[in-house]
DNA sequence: TTTCCTTACGCCTATCGTAAGCATA
DNA sequence: TATGCTTACGATAGGCGTAAGGAAA
């Protein structure tokens, strides 16, 4: 099989339609430039030029061939170039994975500022629970989790990326809807929609964490793992509940949602970015310097529970 | 710069993730292999794979670099395939000029000819007065000529084509109108349209030639290039005139054609194929071959004037 | 201890450059 | 006769294979 030099030997050829001026053009003198292109010609099967002592000229193949050849040279510069600039981060994917929960408001933002930052760089987006995208990070299958804590495996970092207050959410018309906020105190005996401690264990752990430590028992409690779920329920008066600030984007009819009292801390419910800690694809590298960036300018985030307390 | 030998090195390490297998795919050693892939990497200019003693891995850059890679092996792969396709005639081009007068019937039988027999040659039809083809044919920026002989340039082979007979056009209702035949001595004295003898030199020959011969000498005479114009002429009811057989396709209204009596030859228009004889186009080859068989099973070719007389 | 990629080194093939050959205008 | 592609041939650089080195499980 033939070579690239052989081939930019042929074009060279090809352009000056001269063996001595070819040769000159790439350094070199003419007898091993003929024997370059008499080996290509074997290689290809078809003499490419027609040469006489005064007249170098194309055959119909090799006028084709000319062609291709352009085109094998193109692809060789742009192969390299391409692979710099995935080396460089300025190309290349990103494959990140997300709960169905943190799709609403997170990924989009997510997505824009990849988009932004990065705009050569294609996002592969995948819905996942979280325990299967904590393991596809770790096969490689992921470079970037969207999930809410714990993380507890040490090849993997979290990065906190939001803080949310928790809310109240209650059917219209409930006693409590027309105080401005409620006290954690007042739920006690009431009936409530939670969390299921299987699907959606987070916040089944944050909710009834929360509940004990203000001496809090509900009286009769549903529990639930989609957020919509919770909401329908709630709309049916089959209780209220506790859910994240950014359920109220969802603008559900026939509930409404009230700020609860000296609630510690007061932003509760984390997000978080999860990576591999030996990922080395320089596109995800950009994207966590940009976002560490950011928040820098934001100011200094609060401690997490990334990891488990 | 790196060369196709390399990049077959890295295809295979990138599919077998493997030095050894990919040496033993190879039909080599791991060590030269290794080398190879580093001197790969330092023409890239950034590592494509990942190697630990134990797991070999491609690098983000890798990834993009190893589909660009089996491009370039695929497109070597075919510009042989293509330069060899040309070589034989079954891909490639033809150019071909044509007169307009040659246009109406031989053009879209020559054209259907060869996409039939050579689907994958594209044809290159240009449009030129005849003296611009042989030219063009010389020059090498045209592989076929269809025109009117002469063609004198030793450079140059003649090969005819067709014989068309000649007919004498007049208006309806003119009084040789009824006549099922026209004698050329009825053409004495009678008004004539005639070809230019400047822009269809071949006609106007042929058809002074005739009309000598035949001792006759008409009495009003237009001289016009073009066949519409000659026809609109006759209709106009300016004179008769001496047209191809072929013209009778237009269909043109207020005109009627008539055989000529005793004619010698019966058919002496002329159209034939001119080549360059030193052409290497192996398609133009081929066609001219399917050609010279199908002639050969219609019988043979009546002597032609393809040289001047 | 085994696996397997890399480094080291000698051999050899293949390319290069110089010089001579040869065909064409 | 001059130009310019090809053939011939000696020098050399670069790739290959063998053998040794070294890191990880």
């Amino acid at each position: 099989m033939f070579e690239l030099s052989q081939i930019r030997c042929f074009v060279a050829v090809a352009e000056e339609l001269h063996f001595g001026k070819a040769a000159a053009r790439l350094n070199m003198t003419q007898p091993p430039l003929s024997r370059q292109i008499q080996l290509l010609e074997h290689a290809v099967g078809t003499p490419l030029l027609f040469r006489s002592t005064r007249v170098v000229e194309l055959t119909p193949a090799g006028r084709r061939f000319l062609r291709e050849a352009r085109a094998l040279l193109r692809g060789a510069e742009t192969a390299v170039l391409d692979a710099r600039r995935v080396a460089q981060g300025h190309a290349g994917e990103i494959a990140i994975g997300f709960t169905a929960g943190s799709s609403y408001r997170d990924v989009p933002e997510l997505v824009a500022r990849c988009r932004a930052l990065l705009p050569d760089v294609n996002l592969k987006l995948r819905e996942m629970v979280s325990q299967a995208q904590l393991e596809a990070l770790l096969a490689g299958r992921l470079d970037l989790a969207l999930v809410r804590p714990p993380v507890v495996q040490p090849a993997l970092q979290w990065r906190p990326l939001r803080r949310e207050r928790l809310l109240a959410v209650l059917p219209e018309g409930h006693a409590y809807a027309e105080r401005g906020s409620i006290a954690l105190e007042a739920l006690d005996g009431v009936d409530f929609v939670m969390y299921s401690p299987d699907e959606a264990r987070y916040f089944y752990d944050l909710v009834s964490d929360i509940l004990r430590r203000s001496g809090v028992r509900p009286r009769h409690v549903q529990y639930v793992s989609q957020i919509h779920s919770i909401l329908a329920l709630v709309r049916a008066r089959l209780g209220m509940a506790l859910v994240p600030a950014g359920t109220t984007v969802f603008h559900y009819e026939g509930v409404v949602f009230r700020e609860l009292v000296d609630l510690q801390p007061a932003d509760p419910v984390e997000l978080g970015l999860v990576v591999k800690r030996d990922d080395d694809n320089p596109a995800l590298a950009r994207l966590l310097e940009d976002l560490d960036a950011r928040r820098g300018m934001a100011g200094d985030p609060r401690a997490s529970t990334g990891r488990a307390p």
